[in-house]
DNA sequence: TCAGAGTTGGAATGGCAATTCCAACTCTTG
DNA sequence: CAAGAGTTGGAATTGCCATTCCAACTCTGA
């Protein structure tokens, strides 16, 4: 229903095994590329030299830079989303919001707060640039909100989160946090406005819980 | 102290009448075009058409791109404070907080949610690819937040803010409650998770008021 | 008023990016 | 073990972009 990738999925039968091997490593390539030059950073010949392919190849796997800008946004979405992975499907719980938080943080200090989130890094260079990355990043942000408004709900469903709790508002405000804080901490190249913005949200959400 | 703009005060000296209405123009054009378009969405031949002016001009009074690009950076930081200035010198009450956030949210469904944040946009695009737009982006945001701080550092002395209050800690997560809020609001052309970013983080403030 | 600084037009340059093309090659499948 | 589909190399094409140049023009201050 959102899953766009899904459509791709019958063309994946004509890709032999050497082809996909090559496919994913222009899309691995691209990303890494795109997320520390931006995608206008990034051209073509760039990707050619990272990924040791030809000009041919990409044109091939991806018709054009916007098709392969779009199977990067997708590529980026499911890798954060997998590397979360064990954190994100059990965030019901405060400690558990703030372990999965402090865990972001703690990955932007370590790579000295370049780069932002790369997601959201596409986003604001894509919003208006092409309609179709933007609905697909849209998708992205749904994808990612999902599994915090369920860990809420199911505190909410245990009698643990006040009934009074807009719980999918809530976790809009966190993701809303992320999002700004990580801006900020890249730019001032400190996590601490990205630590202070996640904290006061579940500060926020914490007032709802339950004695 | 931090006013890059005053280091090239000296230079302005030595622009006409004309020459500084020039200037003017190009940089308006500039940052219209590129809060809609992106930086590297921009091309100067774009900037030319849109302030009628020649090549020689924009290179004349600019230098090149980038410094054509610092100089909007600047300019819309000075225009975004500029046309906040009566609520943002006032921001002592969390009425005047609510109140402020939603002249943003309104402004922003009245261009249906297109653009985002022209400083988050510039924030984003730049912070890895022009070290001193990151520089100048930072100095912009510490601009912005300030006059929250100084707020809450106002509620806080008169004794209406619990003494247990990070007024600056506050003061940047709404700023990234902001920020984030925006970026969502972009990407799914919506206010919604604006405000329900910023309300999250003003509740959350409130909940240090002092009865 | 007039000299010199400041301003402007517009063509020219050089480079690079996106994309195309096609021949040669390799894998899969019957 | 052949087709035939899929894959690859790399040169060629086209177009746009940032930037330069310089001659002509206009403003300002003495």
């Amino acid at each position: 229903m959102n899953s766009p990738a899904d459509v791709e999925e019958p063309e994946r039968r004509r890709l032999t095994k050497p082809g996909r091997k090559t496919r994913d490593r222009i899309i691995e390539a691209a990303a890494e590329l795109m997320f520390h030059h931006g995608v206008g950073g990034t051209s073509i010949p760039d990707i050619q030299a990272a990924a040791g392919v030809s000009a041919s190849q990409i044109y091939h796997y991806f018709g054009d830079k916007r098709g392969l800008v779009l199977a990067v946004v997708n590529f980026q979405t499911d890798t954060k989303l997998d590397q979360q992975r064990p954190l994100l499907d059990k965030l019901d719980s405060i400690d558990a919001l703030r372990a999965w938080c402090d865990t972001a943080a703690d990955r932007q200090d370590a790579m000295g707060c370049v780069g932002g989130c790369e997601i959201g890094s596409l986003a604001s260079e894509l919003a208006e640039r092409d309609p179709s990355a933007r609905t697909d990043l849209s998708a992205s942000f749904d994808r990612w909100e999902l599994p915090i408004r369920s860990g809420l709900v199911r505190m909410q469903t245990r009698g643990e989160l006040s009934e009074r709790a807009d719980v999918a508002a809530l976790a809009t405000a966190l993701m809303a946090a992320i999002q700004g804080g990580m801006l900020l901490a890249q730019v001032r190249r400190s996590s601490t406005p990205y630590r202070h913005a996640v904290s006061a949200v579940i500060d926020h959400i914490e007032s709802y819980v339950v004695q």
